[in-house]
DNA sequence: AACACGGTTGACCATCTAGTCAAGATTGTT
DNA sequence: AACAATCTTGACTAGATGGTCAACCGTGTT
């Protein structure tokens, strides 16, 4: 019958989560091809043809960890328009691609490894999500200029100003983490980056007199 | 006889080139795993049992692609130094870098992907190299700080600001170019990349009243 | 209790790939 | 020309890995 389907529900949702999330971390870890079935089962505590009975194949259920990352990059986004002035318009997407960096490292690195590899798998979504995402942004950024609220720069190079140095903090969280003498950062050295991280870019954007 | 190694040495030299070369690129598109000694062979041009000859294994490969990244990173370093001025200082390093995600962009992906996978083979280099290169130029910069010559900030997430900006424009050229009507960077547009990556920085830590 | 449906799983297979090897080709020297 | 050291390469092997499958389990419904 086919309310069974839904009376068990909660176990393909569960079992969903647990192997998404055991995937994210591998992937991010070792790659696509780094990443085996067999690791990710291991991670999600379930036996490898468990995984194939929920997700098809290991391309499925890479593009569905892609996905879902992609999800949450463009609600940061959001905050971007949550404000007209630029300056808590920045400070809330810095800060907030800043947390995301701290609570999801992997999926950002996930991103960044598909990215990297000439996104074989989502470059539909680059173009069109992101490139239209993009867009938008870039005319509010034209519009700060025109109104004379920031200096006048290219808002392509400002974007991507804000996503390398915000990810930075994910993607290269080992090597900051070898520099911080093997620890992980800190509440505080957290906040004091984000801070810094926004202080240099508007105090870089800001027009001369508004100093 | 002896002499006969130094007299063939030079087709070690060319092959062993051609095969780094070859490797970079593979590994810069597919990652270590994805990557198999048979693409590094056709890309090279050689059959994949000479690769063998020259390198034992395919992790010494790696190892050796690496190494020559990091060598290229530390050159670009020492330009940090050819000034006492911080604006003269960061004007060439961030150029620099730009120079280097323009003209290796494969090196730069493989460095990232070594990182992002927590440094398994060059984990040393980060705890000796990067970390003394490191906290010289720390203290470089906070001398500017005690000078006056720049506002007050921690000097690690400068670094980390100027790695990921212009590191960036490598890692993660391919969305560049998607958001660029799929189109690579013209000369002119890394001209601009590269003064709006300075600019901004260079207005973010100058002093308020040096504007 | 019997059933039906979704979920679980160990064993298996076809394929891919790093690495080996031994025979042969090149090349500089005498 | 004869040689020795180096380089070249097709064929092979052992092991890993994505994916399959058929038998089995658990649970809610009748």
């Amino acid at each position: 019958m086919l309310i069974l389907k839904a009376a068990k529900a909660h176990i393909r949702a569960e079992n969903e989560r647990l192997i998404l999330e055991a995937g994210e971390r591998i992937f991010a870890q070792h790659g696509f091809r780094g990443a085996t079935m067999q690791m990710i089962a291991d991670q999600a505590g379930l036996p490898k043809a468990n995984l194939h009975y929920y997700f098809d194949s290991k391309e499925k259920l890479y593009r569905c960890v892609v996905e879902k990352i992609f999800e949450i990059w463009l609600q940061a986004a959001s905050s971007f328009e949550n404000s007209d002035e630029p300056k808590e318009a920045l400070k809330l997407y810095i800060y907030e691609k800043m947390q995301i960096s701290r609570r999801h490292p992997y999926g950002s690195k996930v991103w960044a490894n598909e990215v990297m590899q000439g996104a074989p798998i989502i470059q539909d979504f680059l173009e069109t999500q992101l490139r239209s995402w993009t867009d938008g942004r870039i005319e509010s950024i034209q519009a700060w200029i025109a109104a004379g609220k920031i200096r006048s720069v290219e808002p392509r190079w400002v974007m991507y100003m804000i996503w390398a140095t915000t990810q930075h903090y994910a993607d290269f969280g080992h090597q900051i983490e070898t520099l911080n003498a093997d620890a992980p950062l800190s509440e505080a050295q957290w906040q004091a980056a984000s801070e810094t991280v926004f202080e240099v870019i508007w105090n870089g954007l800001a027009p001369k007199q508004s100093l």
